[in-house]
RNA sequence: GCCUCUGUAGCUCAGUCGGUAGAGCAGGGGACUGAAAAUCCCCGUGUCGAUGGUUCGAUUCCGUCCGGAGGCA
């Protein structure tokens, strides 16, 4: 008898069909659902991130859903804080936390009890960084970093990442400590977590994108134009304005390019949102993977999660 | 019917003065620690429309045929 957390988590690529899964398998386990979505979490931006509707939720309570406007920002530290509150309470409750989403990072980070430094963020140092890399190029920023902080440097100076070479700096310069030696302290404390991993997949990834482009149609029969409309006339913050959906219909707007442009680049953007989930979730080896398209019905699929879940509970 | 142009990667097209070819897009693989629906790295063999001919050698030149576009009657 451990006094490990049981969670189950439910991953894959958007349009996988985590929804349906996970609400399923909310009710026969007597389960609530923890969203790891770093979109749906915005309030106004229902159709763009297929939040699922009430009717959909049937009845199953999800967290983490819906609670914060566009103007608002939000991060992994944020949500492993948030989400590891989730799972006291659920759990406190007598209930199974089921976490389920696409955003593999968040996931990863609040299964792995990964310790983010208390500093927040320095949105001025980060800004001038920016300001630096535009003006004078990326060497001069490598050659600081390769100073304060030579094993990040090994790492970062390949891929010329600007993005990760600046969070870098910017961390180091607000904190005092390197961002090499913070992600090694991140992981020093063990997981309380024993996880139950599911993945929804497709072996034909075809038929992925079959679905993604099915499901861009139908957010547009659904009323995605206006709720874009909407979205993009309002302030959004800088994590907001990221979600798929609505920059994409922005140029169709403002009457720059036609629908159909306009309509093809969204389904393209999506599809490689989901093959960029895909890589990420791949290197997870403790994921259970259910490919969609192995079994002949959702039923079966459904039983096979469930066996899964009752022998990682019962005997893991 | 005649004339001209055209057929090369999934798509749009370069190119080879004859030595079997390369860009963009699409696509694939990968990375990932406070913006992650983000940010970034790597990857190009394809009966060069078909078939004859010339040639040591043809995707390239010539003939014929098939497909496409345009022009003249």
């Amino acid at each position: 008898m451990s006094n490990l957390i049981d969670v189950v988590s439910l991953v894959g690529p958007t349009a996988s069909g985590k929804t349906k899964l996970g609400v399923d398998l909310a009710k026969h386990f007597n389960a609530e659902i923890i969203s790891a979505d770093s979109m749906q979490i915005y309030q106004g931006m229902q159709i763009a991130t297929a939040k699922p509707t009430a009717e959909e939720m049937d009845g199953v309570v999800h967290h983490l859903i819906d609670f914060l406007p566009p103007d608002g920002t939000y991060s992994v530290a944020k949500f492993v804080e948030d989400a590891s509150a989730c799972i006291r309470d659920i759990t406190s409750r007598g209930k199974l936390p089921i976490i389920v989403g696409g955003t593999g990072l968040y996931v990863d980070s609040l299964l792995n009890h990964v310790r983010f430094n208390d500093e927040v963020r320095n949105e001025e140092e980060s800004e001038k960084l920016w300001h630096v890399y535009r003006e004078q190029g990326l060497d001069v920023l490598l050659e600081e970093l390769k100073r304060i902080d030579p094993d990040s440097f090994e790492r970062l100076s390949v891929e010329r990442n600007p993005k990760r070479i600046i969070r870098a700096i910017e961390f180091y310069r607000t904190t005092g400590v390197t961002i090499t030696r913070q992600i090694a302290d991140s992981r020093l404390e063990e997981s309380p977590y024993r996880a139950v991993k599911l993945g929804l997949n497709f072996l034909d990834r075809e038929k992925l994108y079959d679905r993604i482009n099915r499901r861009v149609d139908l957010m547009l029969s659904l009323g995605l134009e206006e709720e874009a409309r909407q979205v993009l006339s309002r302030s959004l913050s800088i994590t907001s304005v990221k979600a798929i959906g609505y920059k994409e219909l922005a140029p169709y707007i403002n009457g720059e390019k036609t629908y159909e442009e306009c309509i093809e680049k969204l389904k393209r953007e999506t599809r490689r949102y989901a093959k960029r989930q895909i890589t990420w979730f791949k290197r997870d080896k403790d994921i259970n993977w259910l490919y969609i398209d192995e079994y002949n019905s959702y039923e079966e699929l459904y039983n096979q999660a469930v066996q899964i879940i009752n022998k990682g509970l019962f005997y893991g």
